[in-house]
DNA sequence: AAAATAAAAGATAAAAAACTCTTTTATTAT
DNA sequence: ATAATAAAAGAGTTTTTTATCTTTTATTTT
């Protein structure tokens, strides 16, 4: 077990790398996307169908076509990445899989997961795709292998 | 996606309803932590039998058989029941899913994820099998549905 | 020794996740 | 208009996870 989903860490990186390589203005596609950052190309493909649909990502057919993000695409924060492909689940519901997380009937790590949970979210919410570009850009960080 | 898998939360689930049940000396059997705890009887034994083989649970066939824990399994970190089950994949590797975590050449989500993974890390090693029995017996806490 | 009990083990099945391959549709450039 | 390009969609396959059912083995009680 990791903390996301394989598909999950795919898209991920896919948006990161989509990221740094649309500061440009350029698409690019599916092929480029799938190598740079080591994935089979063709799941991603259906990754990247799905969050283009739910408009995570701008895509275009056709030559000079491909995947590419705008200012506001940018700008949303990794949360919506994480609950569009693996669901909230991370966040909410009980963490030792009882049907409700509550106070009234909490299970016993109920305080521990309150805590691991938030933080969590937290990182998710307060960074955003764009957030790591430069240092991509700049070689320091790595989406490949 | 949840922190663990299914098997994982099961196990816990588990560990606790023994742990709790066990404090008096005596054995429980399968069917009945199965039903305290809500899981499938035949998956739970299964599980069960894989943590009595790694000796985090005792367990003794025939009539008054079942499974307990001695004042040593009590006092296991929790880490060793979530390592036996899903690895320690949430600890150690990348959270994007390259093939090695490392700062030589980190992931955009590094930093971050060695605060989380630490955190998750230090609560499953500082709680401790039996830590949270008295709250089981008080009926404060809860493990079923 | 025989019967009863309960976990261990084995064999299978269903569901979900991960991955592959092919065809279709939209767009652009010639 | 036609050909080329590239994503979208469709239709699988494989692997892993989750779950069920049956048989065997060990232990205890009678
Ligand atoms: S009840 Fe389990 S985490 Fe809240
Ligand atoms: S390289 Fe990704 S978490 Fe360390």
């Amino acid at each position: 077990m990791s903390i996301f989903s394989k598909t999950c860490e795919y898209a991920i990186r896919a948006v990161f790398f989509i990221a740094h390589r649309t500061e440009s203005g350029d698409r690019v596609g599916i092929k480029e996307i799938a190598t740079g950052i080591s994935s089979p190309e063709h799941f991603l493909a259906k990754i990247l169908q799905d969050l283009s649909r739910r408009g995570i990502v701008k895509s275009a057919k056709g030559p000079n076509g491909g995947f590419y993000m705008d200012e506001q695409t940018l700008r949303r924060p990794l949360v919506d990445v994480v609950e569009a492909v693996d669901g909230n689940g991370l966040f909410v519901g009980c963490g030792l899989g009882l049907v409700s997380c509550s106070e009234k009937k909490p299970c016993p790590l109920h305080a521990e997961f309150a805590v691991i949970r938030k933080n969590i979210h937290q990182m998710l919410v307060k960074t955003s795709i764009g957030d790591f570009t430069e240092d991509l850009n700049l070689g320091i960080t790595n989406l490949k292998k």
